[in-house]
Formats: structure tokens, sequence, C-alpha cells
RNA sequence: GCCGGCGUAGCUCAGUUGGCUAGAGCGCCUGACUGUGGAUCAGGAGGUCACAGGUUCGAGCCCUGUCGUCGGUACCA
């Protein structure tokens, strides 16, 4: 033999397996069955678009996680065109919203998909992940908003993951904060830039005051110690690296901190003690009125503190959000986060059209939920879609065993005939062993009495922790029935029925 | 990106201050039991010790680099 190539995938991506997808694929059509509810339409894109649609959003730093394509029609001395894998499904639909003016307006898709990014994988964190995004462009009302959050709300629900919380927010109340807090549109800090091992040099840089709201983000995990150090003076993690701090004076630190302190899971209380904190600030009771108007709304649906939440905590990464912003978690799941996020953003589409759109939306993880479903065990891996094996016992026969499974395909049960060379004894370990219920058997006795042999795979695994004496197991033959040939649609279905199989399979 | 830990069978891991032919459990395969999945018993296959270089009489073990992986941190549109 020569050199083998090596199987392996590049880091950061990796195969999906029949297990995880059997219960992924439940997953996406349960989400995309309430977005149909609500009117959505669906829409697919190119996973490779041009480089400087896919960029500029964000600014050079969200350049640094694109994939970039090599352009193959790209020829010396002509323009070059880079490529890159699409990061989100946000920037593409601004691009289709753009380019096709005769689309609907409103337009309200849901798109899922994979999308790449070059960050550091970790766990859970993927370079390829896929997205499954719900979007109305062209709506300014909050009732779009609303709508949004609702619809968080229905899947998580459909979805049967326990409890959860959607929290939501409004980038212009955090814009507010700077305000209340006197905090200048920039910040000035002083860097500490590695010069080698050990040694630092300090350099001065100015910040967006939108810093603020990225260290913010991180109460829930990091905690208010050390919050507080990283919007004053920095701090040196336990690894080493130094936590540039955003240099802000107690004063304006105390009053992040008051902001901070309003939370409840009153939805009212929150806005009666912002309403008081953002006293004296200009323009806060207009935005106070519109999340208090959107709180009624989704209280008048049924959509009540018990479930949705306003925290003003939430932060997002906001480099386009412009309003509303909205995320929720799984309360048996917190370490997994985020699994559900969106908001507002009317700036968005504007790099295209040249002229404003507001747009809002929300975004699902679906390996991040999927992930966490799986481990709270509200979703089951289900590692075969057949529920009958039929069974090869007498290769002279196997036109019969085509014939029956066939009509057990044609009845709408969905079935697998054994093409392997093993003995029954291994084909009902196959069977046991890729989790199908139900094998059928027949062979010479059976031909001759016009009957077909069927075995419930599901009660001798209960029995076989009774049963010891491997005499006892073959004599007993647990789940095992005679029926008539006629008769065995029927007694698939009944014995099918016996054992209900939990949606997610 | 930065800091640190770890890479030994399909999986989880042992492997003494560097010293004979690299081990275990689980899984897998075969058989007992050729018409019965579990359990039990017997046997078997499977390793370039991540890769490359170096030190040494001798390296899974020590050194350097690369790759991978895990954790922390940064970023997360």
């Amino acid at each position: 033999m020569t050199d083998a190539v090596k199987p392996r995938l590049f880091r950061g991506l990796r195969d999906q397996l029949p297990e995880p997808m059997a219960a992924r694929q439940w997953l996406i059509d349960t989400i995309r069955g309430v977005y149909e509810l609500y009117g959505f339409v669906p829409l697919a894109t190119p996973a490779i678009e041009y480089l400087d649609v896919l960029s500029g959003s964000a600014g050079t730093e969200a350049q640094d996680s694109i994939f970039t394509v090599k352009n193959p029609d790209v020829r010396p001395g002509d323009p070059e065109e880079p490529l890159g894998l699409r990061f989100d499904l946000t920037v593409p639909l601004a691009r289709v919203i753009s380019q096709y003016r005769d689309l609907p307006r409103p337009f309200r898709r849901y798109q899922v998909s994979s999308v790449w990014r070059r960050d550091k994988p970790g766990p859970g964190r993927f370079r390829e992940f896929t997205q499954f995004d719900i979007d109305s462009v062209g709506v300014a009302s909050e009732v779009a908003d609303v709508e949004i959050i609702a619809a968080m709300c229905d899947t998580l629900t459909a979805l049967n993951v326990g409890p959860y919380r959607v929290r939501f927010s409004s980038r212009r109340i955090l814009s507010l904060l700077l305000k209340y807090a006197a905090i200048p549109e920039q910040i000035e800090v002083v860097e500490r830039v590695r010069t080698g091992s050990g040694t630092f040099s300090e350099e001065k840089a100015n910040r967006p005051a939108d810093d603020v709201f990225r260290v913010l983000d991180k109460l829930e995990r990091v905690g208010l110690e050390k919050l507080r150090l990283e919007l004053t003076s920095g701090y040196t993690d336990k690894s080493g690296d130094f936590i540039c701090g955003l240099g802000l004076g107690d004063d304006q630190v105390a009053k992040i901190e008051n902001f901070l302190d309003i939370h409840s899971d009153s939805r009212s209380e929150v806005l009666d003690r912002l309403r008081d904190t953002f006293g004296g600030v200009e323009g806060a009771d207009e935005e106070i009125d519109i999340l208090a108007g959107m709180s009624r709304q989704l209280a008048g649906l049924g959509y009540n503190d018990d479930r949705v939440a306003i925290d003003l905590s939430v932060a997002r990464g906001l480099a386009y959000y412009t309003g509303p912003v909205f995320e929720a978690v799984l309360l048996d799941a917190p370490k997994f986060g985020s699994v559900f996020g969106g908001g507002r953003y009317d700036n968005l589409v504007m790099r295209f059209l040249g002229e404003p759109m507001p747009a809002t939306g929300a975004s699902i993880g679906v390996d991040r939920l999927l992930a966490a479903l799986l481990e709270i065990g509200k979703i089951s891996a289900r590692r075969a879609t057949a529920q009958v094996l039929v069974t090869v016992m007498d290769k002279a026969m196997i036109d019969e065993y085509l014939g029956i499974t066939f009509e057990l395909r044609r009845a709408g049960v969905p079935a697998e005939l054994f093409l392997g060379k093993k003995g029954i004894g291994k084909q009902l370990k196959y069977a046991d062993a890729q989790g199908i219920p139900i094998v059928l058997m027949v062979g010479g006795d059976e031909k001759e009495k016009g009957t077909v042999t069927l075995k419930d795979l599901r009660k001798g695994r209960v029995m076989s922790a009774e049963i010891q004496a491997r005499e006892t197991w073959i004599r007993e033959r647990p789940g095992q029935i005679e029926v008539p040939r006629g008769e065995l649609l029927a007694a698939v279905r009944s014995m099918l029925a016996e054992a209900e199989e939990r949606p997610a399979g």
C-alpha cells in the first residue's frame, strides 16, 4: 500500500453524524413551522459574497473573522475582486433588499443556513455553524419588534425547551445611560501593549463610548467586581493577561451601578425605577414610553413577566443595533448563554440602499441550542429512521423479503432490508444497536404456515434485566409474536403504537 | 490574537529517576449458541506513543519547532 491520505478536518469544522442530525432536523422543522405560522417567507442566499458586501458593516475588526475565498476569475492586470464566506445572514439580507427593489415591503423572511467565522473555536463554538434568522424589513414601528419577541417565545415553547426567559432592552436606553453618567463620545484609555515576554509599554488611545456597553454585557458572566475594574483601572486576569480599563471616574461608575441596580422580574417595576433614575435626562420619557408600549402589547398577548423580562444589562454586540435588543436564555441550561438573540438595525440596509430602511429580527444559534437541549435531555438523538428491519433468514427468499420491505414502505412505514452478510443473531444485534424497534423475520417455518414473525426489541430490552440464563432468554423470545402474513401491516402498526415515540425521535 | 495545560488502541486512560517485545477497561470482531438482540464465558484484531528535528549507548518519558486539542482572556457584526 502507498501512503493513505490522513482523514482529517480543518480546525473548528466538524461533521454532523446521523444521531444528532435527526434531532437537528426536528429542531429546524419545528422552528420553521412557527415562522410560517407568523407568515414569514423563506429565503436562501449563496455562501460566497464579495468581500466589500460582507465587510464594512462593523468596521475593519469585522474583517478579521471573515473567511476569504480566492477569486478564480481574477486575471493579471484586472482589479482584484476579493470574496468571502458570509459570517451572518443579516448582511446578505440587506444586500437582497437593496438589490431586488420589487420585493414586497415590508419584507418578512426566514432563513436557515451555515455561516462561517474565523474565530478561535471553543466548546460549542465552531467556525462553521448554522443560524436560523427571522427578520422584518421596512417596518419602523415597534410592533415588528413585539412580533419578533412573541415569535421567540412561541418557538421556544414549540421546542419544549423547559423554562426560558426572553430579555429585552433598547440600544437607545443605553445611549441615555451615557448622557446620564456624563460619559463623552470618546473615552481616553491607557492600553498596555506587550513588547516582549513580561514587558509592556503603555499607550494612550481613544475608544468610542460604546465600549461601555460591551463591558456591561459581561455583567452576568464576570460579576460586578471585575466589571467595576474594567470600567476603571483594568486588571490582570488569571492567565496573566492584562484587561484594559476604560478609566471612568467614580461618579460615572456610581451612576452606571445605579442603572445596573435596576432589575426586577416585573417589567413595570423596571420601567418605574428607570423613570425615576433617568428623571432629568433629555429624551428619556419618550424612550421609556416605547418600552412600556411594547411591554403592554406583549402582556395583552399573554407574554407575561414569567417569560419576558426587561433587562437593562442586555446590550449585545452593539455594532449595528439601533433600537430594541433582545435575547433568550434557557433557565435549565444557563451556561449556554443566549441561544436566540437579535434587535433592531435601522441603519444596516442604508449601506447598500443609500436611504434609510428600518429592520428588526432575531437569530437562533441552532448548534448552541441543540447542544443545550441534548445536554438537558429535552431532545434525544435517534439513530435509525427505520421503524422495521426486515431480516434475511434464507437467502433463497430474498425476493419475498424485498416485497415485504416495499409493502411496508408503500404503506408509510419506514423500513430497512438487511443488506449485509450476517446470521440472524447479528442482524438482531444490528437492529438493536441502531435503535430500530421492530424486527421482521420470515423463514421456512413461517413460509409453510403463511405467517410472519415480528419482534419488538424494546420489550426484550426491559426483560433483559430479569432474565439471567441464556436458555430462558431464547425460550421466552421476549416481545415476539407470529401473525398471519395478511395481517402484517396491522400488526406492525399496533406494535409501533404501543410504545409512543417522542416527537424528537 | 494573547497566556497556560494536554496529545499513548475506535473511546477513557495507566506507563516508575530515560532501560527488555508499550498495557488496562470499555467498544469492536469470532466462537460457545450455524432460527434470535441482553447477560456470561473463551479467543482475536487493532499503536509510526500527534508530526518533524535534536540530546543520549538507549526516548512514550528530556529539549526545540510545527500541528491539533482543552481551559482562561480578548473579539463576537
